[in-house]
DNA sequence: CCGGGCCGTAACAAGTCCGTAACAACGGGG
DNA sequence: CCCCGTTGTTACGGACTTGTTACGGCCCGG
């Protein structure tokens, strides 16, 4: 079974609706959205690992959606739906940071193929266990061991620790982490953030107070480096 | 070759042919206006790629036009022709959302030159990692780097590299500089970015005497260059 | 050659942000 | 029902950042 939080963002119901199904039936997480700006929003804040965009849209129109997520630095993965014979726009997208796009009326099974696609490569690109100094992270075991010693993570903590992992070498603000870890409808403080670093250095760093791989960025957030 | 639709509002005969010519000759298309209401009508129909601009115009002036082409969310890039030591004027444009400006008599070559930089600008997007001299300008992470080490910068130095190399070759005032870095409901003085520059200097400049990047606009502001 | 505006910059002052400790709230399991 | 681990909030101190003021240099015009 597939796994993935899958947004798309298509004005036509007919066919929002049956992309829908289709990838809920193959396992995904799926949010929609009828046009731009709300669309926009909810890539912003769910945090979908691949997104499904409409170039045609009423108001706020695919490319404008592509443009901003890019100039935001997301790497959201992005496949564009497009009418056939629409070659000059396919390229306008691919040059504003698409990645992938698929001609209507287009095989669903390729479709849900090429999506599984994006989603491998791009879960590839964090490997399943990563040194960190004196560290050995396992993402799929959850475990944390400390010159070879297992260290008790807390759920928060560990979240925090992956997401850092996904997104190394980043200013991250607190409010994006606190979008990615604690979730949408947390009601929290940005302070937050700043305990849960605490605590996580406390365990990973060799001098929290000089720490190596959670940097603080003023007035931003962190960035997770492992040089 | 050059391409791309130039309009020019400009009242006076001698300096509107020839600035006609230049463009025409240049590979440009071009039409011209020589008064405010019929030039601003045709900034709206016939949607040209960059407005140059005479600042003293009979009936509706360079400011109005100005004026209402940005309140109707017109990006279009517009760059005034004014008289020499009128830079109060000058001042007054750039915070109405003009983008450039030069100053008659004037260099055709020079203009030329400008309104390139400008049609260019408006194609590409800031790469997330730029070069500057021996300095590497990182967007994502938030870092820079000279010759290859990490240069610590503070939040507002930062930001303020960030606004410039989003804002390449446009003479940009104090006041749209504290507005864009410091927020709209920033108190401080306008001296607070001549400050902020010269510490910026510090980092990125091999000589901030004599800088490179960050040049300084007698009576205007600063204008960021890249090379 | 003098004077005035403008900007670079040093020194000081004030303000801001973050690390961390202390405490409170919450919730699950025995 | 209580205990304990986890998580969130608040408060405080210290370090760093940033704004202001002041002074001096430079360029220009008279």
């Amino acid at each position: 079974m597939n796994s993935g939080k899958i947004l798309i963002i298509e004005d036509d119901p007919a066919i929002l609706f049956g992309l829908r199904d289709n990838f809920l039936r193959a396992g995904y997480e799926v949010k929609t959205a009828v046009e731009g700006q709300l669309g926009l929003e909810l890539a912003r804040t769910w945090q979908p690992d691949l997104l499904l965009l409409d170039l045609m849209l009423p108001g706020m129109d695919g490319y404008q959606v592509c443009r901003e997520l890019r100039t935001a630095e997301s790497d959201l993965p992005i496949v564009m739906l497009t009418a056939m014979g629409r070659e000059e726009d396919v390229v306008k997208g691919l040059n504003l940071g698409a990645d992938d796009y698929v001609t209507k009326p287009f095989s669903i099974q390729e479709l849900l193929a090429r999506a599984a696609s994006h989603l491998r490569r791009r879960r590839r690109q964090v490997p399943l266990i990563t040194l960190l100094g004196p560290c050995e992270v396992n993402l799929s075991s959850r475990e944390l061991r400390r010159d070879g010693a297992l260290v008790e993570l807390t759920p928060k903590e560990f979240g925090l620790l992956e997401h850092f992992l996904r997104n190394p070498d980043r200013a991250l603000t607190r409010d994006q982490i606190l979008n990615a870890v604690w979730g949408l409808d947390a009601f929290v403080t940005e302070r937050s953030v700043d305990r849960a670093v605490t605590l996580l250095r406390q365990k990973i760093e060799e001098n929290p107070h000089r720490p190596r791989f959670i940097r603080t960025v003023q007035k931003i957030g962190y960035r997770f480096v492992v040089e």
